[in-house]
DNA sequence: ATTTAGTACCTTGCAATGTAAGATAGTGTA
DNA sequence: TACACTATCTTACATTGCAAGGTACTAAAT
């Protein structure tokens, strides 16, 4: 899986997610595997910074199978952002399609 | 227009060009931008790039309008890298189509 | 009791790539 | 002479994902 791929896609998927339903950030790790391979080392960092931004708020909840568990949700600015992001995904693929499948003169 | 989307897809976008046939780098920012906006400072070292790893050569040619103009041709090598650079492609964005759309427990 | 595996959080240094902002130089026009 | 367009290139910088580590809790196996 070709890593630059995913730059700035991964947020987009978390957004997503969290747009559906609140998630730990253990939880979304798993959730995205399931189609994109994606590290630890990666979903912290983005958390952490969608947290800055005020995209999303964090509670802790326990566990009975391990530590507590930090959920995220989103924001009203963090759906926003969400919505935003989406159609610059949509927009920036359409336009991949056309230059691949593109007519040229 | 999301600067970190464009990482590795410019790659992808050069060679799908130059699949078609051969471009110079100034014409290749141009064909480029109808649907992806993108600087020069972007093209000419992704285009060196392609060179030192033998997916493209390189031939100069006069032009009546300006500067000579170096174009660059597709490789054997280079063809097998658009190929399956292109499937990856496809099957990431399929990935991520799944997390967007898809359904959560 | 101790080890192992699974869950769950976090941090640091690194690699890759796109951008802005410049430089250089040829051609044609005002 | 100056400007605009064509065409090439470079440097310093910002962003983001990854590998590789660490910490700590629970439960099952040894």
């Amino acid at each position: 899986m070709n890593i630059q791929f995913k730059k700035g896609v991964l947020e987009l998927c978390v957004l997503s997610l969290l747009d559906k339903r609140d998630f730990y950030g253990y939880e979304l790790v798993d959730h995205i595997c399931k189609y994109i391979n994606i590290s630890e080392g990666t979903i912290y960092p983005l958390l952490r910074r969608l947290k800055t931004e005020g995209y999303v708020t964090t509670y802790l909840e326990e566990s009975q199978e391990g530590p507590p568990r930090k959920y995220y949700k989103l924001t009203e600015k963090g759906k926003e952002a969400y919505k935003e992001l989406e159609v610059e995904w949509e927009t920036f693929v359409n336009g991949v399609n056309n230059i691949l499948r593109g007519e040229i003169n």
